[in-house]
DNA sequence: TAAAAATGTGTATGTTTGACACATAAATAG
DNA sequence: CTATTTATGTGTCAAACATACACATTTTTA
Protein backbone atom coordinates (compact mmCIF):
# COMPACT_ATOMS: atom_id res chain seq x y z
CA UNK A 1 0.00 0.00 0.00
CA UNK A 2 1.49 3.40 -0.52
CA UNK A 3 -0.09 6.66 -0.44
CA UNK A 4 -0.13 7.56 3.43
CA UNK A 5 2.03 9.96 5.55
CA UNK A 6 5.14 9.32 4.28
CA UNK A 7 7.77 7.75 7.08
CA UNK A 8 11.18 7.67 6.45
CA UNK A 9 13.00 6.48 3.54
CA UNK A 10 15.52 3.76 3.63
CA UNK A 11 18.48 2.33 2.15
CA UNK A 12 17.54 -0.38 0.00
CA UNK A 13 20.39 -2.90 -0.97
CA UNK A 14 20.39 -6.23 -2.96
CA UNK A 15 22.68 -9.52 -2.47
CA UNK A 16 22.69 -12.22 -4.98
CA UNK A 17 23.20 -15.92 -4.36
CA UNK A 18 24.95 -16.80 -7.24
CA UNK A 19 24.86 -21.01 -7.63
CA UNK A 20 26.73 -23.27 -9.94
CA UNK A 21 27.66 -26.90 -10.58
CA UNK A 22 31.40 -28.43 -11.77
CA UNK A 23 29.45 -31.64 -12.58
CA UNK A 24 30.19 -33.16 -8.84
CA UNK A 25 28.92 -30.47 -6.63
CA UNK A 26 26.83 -27.08 -6.08
CA UNK A 27 28.89 -24.61 -5.28
CA UNK A 28 28.43 -20.47 -4.82
CA UNK A 29 29.97 -17.57 -6.31
CA UNK A 30 31.54 -15.69 -3.37
CA UNK A 31 33.41 -12.65 -2.57
CA UNK A 32 35.98 -12.12 -0.40
CA UNK A 33 35.59 -8.48 0.36
CA UNK A 34 38.68 -5.95 -0.24
CA UNK A 35 36.83 -2.90 0.66
CA UNK A 36 34.40 -2.05 4.24
CA UNK A 37 32.70 -2.97 5.70
CA UNK A 38 34.00 -6.42 7.43
CA UNK A 39 36.92 -5.82 4.97
CA UNK A 40 38.35 -9.46 4.50
CA UNK A 41 34.98 -11.31 5.28
CA UNK A 42 33.34 -13.50 3.01
CA UNK A 43 29.66 -12.17 1.54
CA UNK A 44 27.62 -12.82 -1.17
CA UNK A 45 27.78 -9.89 -4.01
CA UNK A 46 25.08 -7.19 -3.91
CA UNK A 47 25.00 -3.59 -4.13
CA UNK A 48 22.09 -0.94 -3.79
CA UNK A 49 19.04 0.14 -5.72
CA UNK A 50 19.22 2.94 -7.43
CA UNK A 51 16.06 5.62 -7.57
CA UNK A 52 15.16 4.84 -11.39
CA UNK A 53 16.05 1.05 -11.65
CA UNK A 54 13.75 -1.28 -11.03
CA UNK A 55 14.24 -3.98 -8.77
CA UNK A 56 14.89 -6.67 -10.82
CA UNK A 57 17.02 -4.30 -13.02
CA UNK A 58 18.93 -4.05 -10.27
CA UNK A 59 19.58 -7.58 -9.53
CA UNK A 60 20.40 -7.94 -13.01
CA UNK A 61 22.99 -5.57 -13.11
CA UNK A 62 24.80 -6.66 -10.23
CA UNK A 63 24.87 -10.00 -11.46
CA UNK A 64 26.60 -8.95 -14.77
CA UNK A 65 28.55 -6.83 -13.17
CA UNK A 66 30.30 -9.82 -10.68
CA UNK A 67 30.28 -12.36 -14.06
CA UNK A 68 29.31 -10.51 -17.18
CA UNK A 69 26.36 -12.95 -17.85
CA UNK A 70 23.28 -11.32 -18.84
CA UNK A 71 20.64 -13.74 -19.67
CA UNK A 72 20.76 -16.16 -16.61
CA UNK A 73 18.13 -17.72 -14.52
CA UNK A 74 17.30 -14.74 -11.84
CA UNK A 75 14.21 -14.92 -9.38
CA UNK A 76 13.69 -12.75 -6.79
CA UNK A 77 13.95 -14.78 -2.99
CA UNK A 78 13.27 -12.49 -0.04
CA UNK A 79 13.59 -9.36 1.49
CA UNK A 80 15.66 -9.10 4.89
CA UNK A 81 14.64 -6.54 6.79
CA UNK A 82 15.78 -6.93 10.87
CA UNK A 83 16.77 -3.37 11.96
CA UNK A 84 20.08 -4.28 12.96
CA UNK A 85 21.20 -6.70 10.58
CA UNK A 86 23.42 -4.01 9.22
CA UNK A 87 25.43 -2.54 12.16
CA UNK A 88 26.44 0.24 10.01
CA UNK A 89 23.42 1.43 8.75
CA UNK A 90 19.62 0.74 8.67
CA UNK A 91 19.35 -1.34 5.08
CA UNK A 92 16.91 -3.55 4.10
CA UNK A 93 18.22 -6.38 1.47
CA UNK A 94 16.15 -7.70 -1.56
CA UNK A 95 17.78 -10.97 -2.20
CA UNK A 96 18.03 -12.55 -5.60
CA UNK A 97 19.39 -16.15 -6.43
CA UNK A 98 20.76 -16.92 -9.94
CA UNK A 99 21.70 -20.52 -11.47
CA UNK A 100 24.76 -19.73 -14.02
CA UNK A 101 26.55 -22.39 -15.93
CA UNK A 102 29.53 -21.62 -14.12
CA UNK A 103 31.91 -22.28 -17.53
CA UNK A 104 30.25 -19.38 -19.17
CA UNK A 105 31.35 -16.59 -16.76
CA UNK A 106 33.86 -13.98 -17.35
CA UNK A 107 37.32 -14.76 -15.59
CA UNK A 108 38.32 -10.98 -14.97
CA UNK A 109 35.44 -9.84 -13.66
CA UNK A 110 35.88 -12.59 -10.97
CA UNK A 111 39.11 -11.32 -10.42
CA UNK A 112 38.41 -7.79 -10.18
CA UNK A 113 35.41 -8.56 -7.01
CA UNK A 114 38.00 -10.78 -5.62
CA UNK A 115 35.34 -13.73 -6.35
CA UNK A 116 35.44 -17.17 -6.14
CA UNK A 117 33.81 -20.18 -6.30
CA UNK A 118 33.01 -22.46 -3.44
CA UNK A 119 31.61 -25.78 -2.59
CA UNK A 120 28.24 -25.30 -0.43
CA UNK A 121 30.08 -27.81 1.73
CA UNK A 122 32.55 -25.94 2.34
CA UNK A 123 31.02 -22.30 2.71
CA UNK A 124 32.65 -20.08 5.27
CA UNK A 125 31.01 -17.93 7.54
CA UNK A 126 29.43 -14.50 6.05
CA UNK A 127 28.65 -11.39 6.95
CA UNK A 128 25.48 -9.88 8.56
CA UNK A 129 22.36 -12.33 7.72
CA UNK A 130 23.92 -13.83 4.54
CA UNK A 131 24.30 -17.04 5.97
CA UNK A 132 20.50 -17.09 5.96
CA UNK A 133 19.74 -15.96 2.61
CA UNK A 134 22.04 -18.89 1.23
CA UNK A 135 19.82 -21.52 3.31
CA UNK A 136 16.82 -19.75 2.13
CA UNK A 137 18.12 -19.64 -1.30
CA UNK A 138 19.03 -23.63 -1.17
CA UNK A 139 15.90 -24.44 0.56
CA UNK A 140 13.79 -22.75 -2.35
CA UNK A 141 16.26 -23.82 -5.21
CA UNK A 142 15.00 -27.74 -3.78
CA UNK A 143 11.58 -26.95 -3.94
CA UNK A 144 11.69 -24.88 -7.29
CA UNK A 145 13.84 -27.28 -9.51
CA UNK A 146 11.42 -30.31 -8.12
CA UNK A 147 8.31 -28.67 -10.12
CA UNK A 148 10.26 -27.28 -12.66
CA UNK A 149 13.28 -28.21 -14.57
CA UNK A 150 15.40 -25.65 -14.23
CA UNK A 151 18.49 -27.58 -12.68
CA UNK A 152 19.44 -27.75 -16.03
CA UNK A 153 20.35 -23.80 -16.48
CA UNK A 154 23.40 -25.35 -14.46
CA UNK A 155 24.77 -27.19 -17.21
CA UNK A 156 25.81 -26.59 -20.56
CA UNK A 157 24.07 -26.71 -23.77
CA UNK A 158 25.02 -30.52 -23.87
CA UNK A 159 25.23 -32.74 -20.89
CA UNK A 160 24.82 -36.61 -20.45
CA UNK A 161 22.05 -38.07 -18.26
CA UNK A 162 24.61 -39.32 -15.75
CA UNK A 163 25.72 -35.70 -15.76
CA UNK A 164 22.16 -34.18 -14.76
CA UNK A 165 21.30 -37.21 -12.37
CA UNK A 166 24.72 -35.88 -10.26
CA UNK A 167 23.34 -32.86 -10.21
CA UNK A 168 20.23 -33.20 -8.73
CA UNK A 169 22.27 -35.71 -6.60
CA UNK A 170 24.26 -32.80 -5.36
CA UNK A 171 21.15 -30.38 -5.06
CA UNK A 172 18.77 -33.07 -3.04
CA UNK A 173 22.03 -33.83 -1.54
CA UNK A 174 21.20 -37.78 -1.72
CA UNK A 175 22.05 -40.75 -4.01
CA UNK A 176 19.56 -41.90 -6.66
CA UNK A 177 19.06 -45.04 -8.81
CA UNK A 178 20.61 -44.71 -11.92
CA UNK A 179 18.43 -46.92 -14.06
CA UNK A 180 14.78 -45.00 -12.55
CA UNK A 181 16.48 -41.74 -12.81
CA UNK A 182 17.12 -42.45 -16.54
CA UNK A 183 13.84 -43.57 -17.04
CA UNK A 184 11.98 -40.55 -15.28
CA UNK A 185 14.23 -37.98 -17.10
CA UNK A 186 13.39 -39.69 -20.61
CA UNK A 187 9.64 -40.24 -19.55
CA UNK A 188 9.56 -36.35 -19.53
CA UNK A 189 10.37 -35.70 -23.40
CA UNK A 190 12.45 -33.01 -22.34
CA UNK A 191 15.52 -34.30 -23.53
CA UNK A 192 16.24 -34.45 -27.74
CA UNK A 193 19.61 -36.51 -28.50
CA UNK A 194 22.25 -35.31 -30.25
CA UNK A 195 23.55 -38.30 -31.19
CA UNK A 196 27.58 -36.95 -30.37
CA UNK A 197 29.12 -38.41 -27.45
CA UNK A 198 30.94 -36.73 -25.01
CA UNK A 199 34.49 -36.41 -25.60
CA UNK A 200 35.58 -33.59 -23.97
CA UNK A 201 34.78 -34.24 -20.09
CA UNK A 202 37.00 -36.57 -18.27
CA UNK A 203 34.53 -39.08 -18.24
CA UNK A 204 34.06 -39.71 -22.30
CA UNK A 205 31.12 -42.06 -22.29
CA UNK A 206 27.40 -41.33 -22.62
CA UNK A 207 25.11 -39.84 -25.17
CA UNK A 208 25.06 -35.85 -25.70
CA UNK A 209 21.21 -34.33 -24.93
CA UNK A 210 20.44 -31.43 -25.31
CA UNK A 211 16.91 -29.53 -23.75
CA UNK A 212 13.52 -29.60 -26.25
CA UNK A 213 12.74 -25.76 -25.75
CA UNK A 214 9.23 -26.16 -26.52
CA UNK A 215 8.96 -28.92 -24.02
CA UNK A 216 10.87 -26.86 -21.59
CA UNK A 217 8.67 -23.68 -21.90
CA UNK A 218 5.51 -26.00 -21.07
CA UNK A 219 7.15 -27.44 -18.01
CA UNK A 220 8.31 -23.74 -17.31
CA UNK A 221 4.80 -22.70 -17.91
CA UNK A 222 3.25 -25.15 -15.59
CA UNK A 223 1.42 -27.40 -17.38
CA UNK A 224 2.80 -30.25 -15.75
CA UNK A 225 5.01 -30.75 -12.82
CA UNK A 226 8.92 -32.39 -13.49
CA UNK A 227 9.49 -34.57 -10.59
CA UNK A 228 7.27 -33.96 -8.19
CA UNK A 229 8.38 -36.79 -5.66
CA UNK A 230 11.27 -34.63 -5.27
CA UNK A 231 9.17 -32.29 -3.44
CA UNK A 232 9.63 -34.99 -0.57
CA UNK A 233 12.95 -33.56 -0.40
CA UNK A 234 12.32 -29.84 -0.72
CA UNK A 235 11.20 -29.94 2.81
CA UNK A 236 13.08 -29.14 6.27
CA UNK B 1 25.33 -6.79 0.14
CA UNK B 2 25.72 -3.81 1.70
CA UNK B 3 28.84 -1.12 3.16
CA UNK B 4 29.37 0.02 -0.59
CA UNK B 5 28.87 3.90 -1.55
CA UNK B 6 25.37 4.98 -0.80
CA UNK B 7 23.14 5.64 -3.61
CA UNK B 8 19.66 6.85 -2.52
CA UNK B 9 17.17 5.96 0.01
CA UNK B 10 14.08 5.18 -1.22
CA UNK B 11 10.54 4.63 0.34
CA UNK B 12 9.49 1.70 1.35
CA UNK B 13 5.92 0.45 2.13
CA UNK B 14 3.99 -2.59 2.94
CA UNK B 15 1.28 -4.35 1.68
CA UNK B 16 -1.02 -7.43 2.98
CA UNK B 17 -3.01 -9.70 1.60
CA UNK B 18 -5.25 -11.12 3.94
CA UNK B 19 -7.49 -14.48 3.14
CA UNK B 20 -10.02 -15.95 4.91
CA UNK B 21 -12.75 -18.68 4.34
CA UNK B 22 -16.31 -18.27 4.50
CA UNK B 23 -17.32 -21.93 4.82
CA UNK B 24 -18.09 -21.62 1.04
CA UNK B 25 -15.07 -19.37 -1.17
CA UNK B 26 -11.99 -18.06 -0.51
CA UNK B 27 -12.21 -14.38 0.77
CA UNK B 28 -9.93 -11.20 0.78
CA UNK B 29 -9.63 -8.26 2.95
CA UNK B 30 -9.89 -5.44 0.74
CA UNK B 31 -9.89 -1.60 1.57
CA UNK B 32 -12.36 0.81 -0.50
CA UNK B 33 -10.06 3.79 -0.21
CA UNK B 34 -11.23 6.83 2.00
CA UNK B 35 -8.46 8.40 1.87
CA UNK B 36 -5.67 9.75 -1.36
CA UNK B 37 -3.99 8.76 -3.54
CA UNK B 38 -6.82 6.69 -5.39
CA UNK B 39 -9.76 7.63 -3.09
CA UNK B 40 -12.51 5.71 -3.52
CA UNK B 41 -11.00 2.91 -5.00
CA UNK B 42 -10.03 -0.61 -3.44
CA UNK B 43 -6.95 -1.71 -2.46
CA UNK B 44 -5.13 -3.95 0.23
CA UNK B 45 -4.18 -2.75 3.27
CA UNK B 46 -1.03 -1.50 3.41
CA UNK B 47 1.53 1.40 5.33
CA UNK B 48 4.87 2.23 5.75
CA UNK B 49 7.76 0.70 7.25
CA UNK B 50 9.25 2.96 10.07
CA UNK B 51 13.52 3.11 10.37
CA UNK B 52 13.48 1.71 13.71
CA UNK B 53 11.29 -1.51 13.05
CA UNK B 54 11.80 -4.50 11.48
CA UNK B 55 10.01 -5.84 8.43
CA UNK B 56 8.06 -8.52 9.94
CA UNK B 57 7.03 -6.42 12.70
CA UNK B 58 5.47 -3.54 10.27
CA UNK B 59 3.63 -6.81 8.68
CA UNK B 60 1.92 -7.45 11.90
CA UNK B 61 1.56 -3.99 12.95
CA UNK B 62 -0.82 -3.29 9.99
CA UNK B 63 -2.44 -6.30 9.92
CA UNK B 64 -3.17 -5.76 13.56
CA UNK B 65 -4.39 -2.61 12.80
CA UNK B 66 -7.06 -3.65 10.39
CA UNK B 67 -8.17 -6.73 12.01
CA UNK B 68 -7.61 -6.67 15.62
CA UNK B 69 -5.63 -10.05 15.30
CA UNK B 70 -2.13 -10.83 16.28
CA UNK B 71 -1.25 -14.28 16.47
CA UNK B 72 -2.12 -15.19 12.69
CA UNK B 73 0.02 -16.73 9.94
CA UNK B 74 1.59 -14.17 8.24
CA UNK B 75 4.14 -15.06 6.07
CA UNK B 76 6.60 -12.66 3.96
CA UNK B 77 5.64 -12.92 -0.32
CA UNK B 78 7.56 -10.83 -2.34
CA UNK B 79 9.26 -7.70 -2.86
CA UNK B 80 7.49 -5.35 -5.69
CA UNK B 81 9.56 -2.73 -7.21
CA UNK B 82 9.13 -1.35 -10.14
CA UNK B 83 10.24 2.05 -10.62
CA UNK B 84 6.54 3.49 -11.99
CA UNK B 85 4.46 1.10 -10.08
CA UNK B 86 3.43 3.77 -7.55
CA UNK B 87 3.34 7.09 -9.59
CA UNK B 88 3.13 9.58 -6.92
CA UNK B 89 6.38 8.66 -5.42
CA UNK B 90 9.06 6.01 -5.65
CA UNK B 91 8.22 3.39 -3.61
CA UNK B 92 9.20 -0.18 -3.32
CA UNK B 93 6.74 -3.02 -1.42
CA UNK B 94 6.97 -5.61 0.75
CA UNK B 95 4.17 -7.75 0.42
CA UNK B 96 2.92 -10.39 3.05
CA UNK B 97 0.25 -12.60 3.27
CA UNK B 98 -2.05 -13.70 5.85
CA UNK B 99 -4.77 -16.31 6.45
CA UNK B 100 -6.92 -15.61 9.70
CA UNK B 101 -9.97 -17.12 10.64
CA UNK B 102 -12.92 -14.99 9.31
CA UNK B 103 -14.69 -14.70 12.67
CA UNK B 104 -12.03 -13.78 14.76
CA UNK B 105 -11.48 -10.33 13.51
CA UNK B 106 -12.65 -7.08 15.25
CA UNK B 107 -15.73 -5.83 13.30
CA UNK B 108 -14.87 -2.21 14.11
CA UNK B 109 -11.36 -1.36 12.93
CA UNK B 110 -12.57 -3.04 10.00
CA UNK B 111 -15.69 -0.26 9.50
CA UNK B 112 -12.16 2.05 10.43
CA UNK B 113 -10.43 1.48 7.45
CA UNK B 114 -13.49 0.52 5.24
CA UNK B 115 -12.70 -2.51 4.73
CA UNK B 116 -15.16 -6.08 4.04
CA UNK B 117 -14.36 -9.20 2.86
CA UNK B 118 -15.05 -9.91 -0.99
CA UNK B 119 -14.97 -13.11 -2.78
CA UNK B 120 -12.24 -14.23 -4.49
CA UNK B 121 -14.08 -14.44 -7.41
CA UNK B 122 -15.88 -11.15 -7.18
CA UNK B 123 -12.21 -9.04 -6.55
CA UNK B 124 -12.79 -5.89 -8.01
CA UNK B 125 -9.59 -3.70 -9.86
CA UNK B 126 -7.37 -2.71 -7.38
CA UNK B 127 -5.19 0.21 -7.51
CA UNK B 128 -1.39 -0.24 -8.74
CA UNK B 129 0.07 -3.60 -9.12
CA UNK B 130 -2.30 -4.99 -6.49
CA UNK B 131 -3.60 -7.48 -8.37
CA UNK B 132 -0.43 -9.27 -9.81
CA UNK B 133 0.35 -9.32 -5.85
CA UNK B 134 -2.95 -11.34 -5.14
CA UNK B 135 -2.14 -13.14 -7.63
CA UNK B 136 1.29 -14.04 -6.80
CA UNK B 137 -0.26 -14.71 -3.02
CA UNK B 138 -2.39 -16.76 -4.18
CA UNK B 139 0.09 -19.15 -6.22
CA UNK B 140 1.92 -19.17 -3.39
CA UNK B 141 -0.77 -20.10 -0.69
CA UNK B 142 -1.77 -23.19 -3.40
CA UNK B 143 1.72 -24.23 -3.59
CA UNK B 144 2.16 -23.78 0.76
CA UNK B 145 -1.04 -25.20 1.47
CA UNK B 146 0.02 -28.66 -0.50
CA UNK B 147 3.31 -29.31 1.58
CA UNK B 148 2.33 -27.93 4.60
CA UNK B 149 -1.15 -27.82 6.66
CA UNK B 150 -1.83 -24.36 6.83
CA UNK B 151 -5.11 -24.34 5.35
CA UNK B 152 -6.14 -24.72 9.31
CA UNK B 153 -5.25 -21.54 9.69
CA UNK B 154 -8.15 -20.42 7.90
CA UNK B 155 -10.96 -22.33 9.98
CA UNK B 156 -12.19 -22.25 13.41
CA UNK B 157 -10.48 -24.19 16.40
CA UNK B 158 -13.09 -26.60 15.18
CA UNK B 159 -14.17 -28.46 12.11
CA UNK B 160 -15.57 -31.39 10.28
CA UNK B 161 -13.91 -32.93 7.78
CA UNK B 162 -16.47 -31.79 4.81
CA UNK B 163 -15.62 -28.17 5.92
CA UNK B 164 -11.84 -28.78 5.21
CA UNK B 165 -12.69 -30.37 2.16
CA UNK B 166 -14.57 -27.12 1.51
CA UNK B 167 -11.88 -25.24 1.85
CA UNK B 168 -9.48 -27.27 -0.39
CA UNK B 169 -11.16 -27.24 -3.25
CA UNK B 170 -11.87 -23.18 -2.40
CA UNK B 171 -8.25 -22.56 -2.33
CA UNK B 172 -7.51 -25.26 -5.18
CA UNK B 173 -10.61 -24.46 -7.09
CA UNK B 174 -11.30 -28.19 -8.01
CA UNK B 175 -13.51 -30.49 -7.01
CA UNK B 176 -12.29 -33.46 -4.64
CA UNK B 177 -13.80 -36.92 -4.18
CA UNK B 178 -15.20 -36.87 -0.52
CA UNK B 179 -13.91 -40.09 0.01
CA UNK B 180 -10.34 -40.23 -1.12
CA UNK B 181 -10.23 -36.66 0.85
CA UNK B 182 -11.62 -38.39 4.24
CA UNK B 183 -8.96 -41.11 3.94
CA UNK B 184 -5.91 -38.98 2.80
CA UNK B 185 -6.72 -36.61 5.49
CA UNK B 186 -6.92 -39.37 8.50
CA UNK B 187 -3.65 -40.82 7.39
CA UNK B 188 -2.04 -37.69 7.98
CA UNK B 189 -3.33 -38.12 11.70
CA UNK B 190 -3.33 -34.37 12.22
CA UNK B 191 -7.23 -34.62 13.21
CA UNK B 192 -8.21 -35.39 16.78
CA UNK B 193 -12.23 -36.00 17.13
CA UNK B 194 -13.67 -34.06 19.95
CA UNK B 195 -16.34 -36.50 20.41
CA UNK B 196 -18.67 -33.27 19.82
CA UNK B 197 -20.79 -32.53 16.71
CA UNK B 198 -21.25 -29.45 14.71
CA UNK B 199 -24.41 -27.67 16.53
CA UNK B 200 -23.84 -24.53 15.12
CA UNK B 201 -23.31 -24.31 11.74
CA UNK B 202 -26.15 -24.72 8.82
CA UNK B 203 -25.04 -28.12 8.36
CA UNK B 204 -25.61 -29.85 11.73
CA UNK B 205 -23.83 -33.19 10.60
CA UNK B 206 -20.35 -34.60 11.57
CA UNK B 207 -18.28 -34.90 13.56
CA UNK B 208 -16.08 -32.09 15.26
CA UNK B 209 -12.30 -32.30 15.11
CA UNK B 210 -9.37 -29.99 16.15
CA UNK B 211 -5.42 -30.17 15.07
CA UNK B 212 -3.57 -32.65 17.09
CA UNK B 213 -0.73 -29.68 17.61
CA UNK B 214 1.95 -32.04 17.40
CA UNK B 215 1.48 -33.53 14.74
CA UNK B 216 1.26 -29.74 13.04
CA UNK B 217 4.16 -28.61 14.23
CA UNK B 218 5.96 -31.93 12.79
CA UNK B 219 4.13 -30.68 9.32
CA UNK B 220 5.26 -27.59 9.58
CA UNK B 221 8.63 -28.73 10.18
CA UNK B 222 8.77 -30.44 7.12
CA UNK B 223 9.40 -33.87 8.25
CA UNK B 224 6.94 -34.95 5.76
CA UNK B 225 4.79 -33.38 3.50
CA UNK B 226 1.20 -33.08 3.63
CA UNK B 227 -0.80 -33.32 0.24
CA UNK B 228 1.96 -33.96 -1.89
CA UNK B 229 -0.17 -34.71 -4.88
CA UNK B 230 -1.72 -30.94 -4.47
CA UNK B 231 1.51 -29.62 -5.68
CA UNK B 232 0.29 -29.90 -9.43
CA UNK B 233 -2.44 -28.42 -8.65
CA UNK B 234 -0.57 -25.43 -7.62
CA UNK B 235 1.47 -24.98 -10.52
CA UNK B 236 0.12 -22.47 -13.61
C1' DT C 1 44.44 -57.67 -23.34
C1' DA C 2 41.87 -58.35 -19.15
C1' DA C 3 39.54 -56.28 -15.36
C1' DA C 4 36.94 -52.59 -13.58
C1' DA C 5 33.82 -48.95 -14.04
C1' DA C 6 30.12 -46.57 -16.30
C1' DT C 7 26.19 -46.82 -19.24
C1' DG C 8 21.63 -48.32 -21.44
C1' DT C 9 17.54 -51.10 -21.17
C1' DG C 10 14.37 -54.33 -18.80
C1' DT C 11 11.38 -56.62 -15.10
C1' DA C 12 9.01 -57.47 -10.67
C1' DT C 13 6.83 -55.72 -6.36
C1' DG C 14 4.69 -52.77 -3.09
C1' DT C 15 2.39 -48.34 -2.40
C1' DT C 16 -0.62 -44.68 -3.63
C1' DT C 17 -4.00 -42.53 -6.22
C1' DG C 18 -8.42 -42.04 -8.25
C1' DA C 19 -13.05 -44.01 -9.51
C1' DC C 20 -16.90 -45.93 -7.61
C1' DA C 21 -20.68 -48.87 -4.17
C1' DC C 22 -23.12 -49.14 -0.20
C1' DA C 23 -24.90 -48.24 4.41
C1' DT C 24 -26.18 -44.87 7.91
C1' DA C 25 -27.41 -40.42 10.04
C1' DA C 26 -29.49 -35.97 9.62
C1' DA C 27 -32.45 -32.52 7.37
C1' DT C 28 -36.46 -31.29 4.76
C1' DA C 29 -41.01 -31.57 2.54
C1' DG C 30 -45.53 -33.05 2.69
C1' DC D 1 -44.94 -37.82 11.87
C1' DT D 2 -43.24 -40.06 7.94
C1' DA D 3 -41.08 -40.34 3.50
C1' DT D 4 -37.72 -38.42 0.72
C1' DT D 5 -33.64 -36.12 0.03
C1' DT D 6 -29.19 -34.80 1.35
C1' DA D 7 -24.85 -35.30 3.85
C1' DT D 8 -21.70 -38.35 6.04
C1' DG D 9 -18.63 -42.56 7.15
C1' DT D 10 -16.37 -46.74 5.59
C1' DG D 11 -14.92 -50.15 2.00
C1' DT D 12 -13.25 -52.15 -2.55
C1' DC D 13 -10.82 -52.33 -6.92
C1' DA D 14 -7.89 -51.27 -10.87
C1' DA D 15 -4.46 -48.25 -12.85
C1' DA D 16 -0.38 -45.51 -12.20
C1' DC D 17 3.79 -44.79 -9.99
C1' DA D 18 7.91 -45.45 -7.14
C1' DT D 19 11.36 -48.51 -5.68
C1' DA D 20 14.45 -52.34 -5.82
C1' DC D 21 17.16 -55.05 -8.48
C1' DA D 22 19.31 -58.01 -13.09
C1' DC D 23 21.74 -58.20 -17.18
C1' DA D 24 24.18 -56.95 -21.39
C1' DT D 25 27.14 -53.52 -23.53
C1' DT D 26 30.51 -49.98 -23.89
C1' DT D 27 34.37 -47.39 -22.26
C1' DT D 28 38.23 -46.79 -19.25
C1' DT D 29 42.10 -48.35 -16.72
C1' DA D 30 45.56 -51.55 -15.08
Amino acid sequence: MTGYQHSSRILVALDCIIFGFDGEALKLLLIKRNFDPEFGKWSLMGGFLNADEDLHDAATRILFTLTGLQNNYLEQLQTFGAVKRDPVERTISVVYYSLVNIDDQDPLALKTHNASWIDLSNKPRLIFDHDQMVEAALRQLRYKAALYPIGFELLPEKFTVPQLQKLYEAIYNVKLDRRNFSRKIMATELLMGTGEKDLTSVTKKGQLFKLNKEKYQDYLNGYQSFLPEFTELSLS
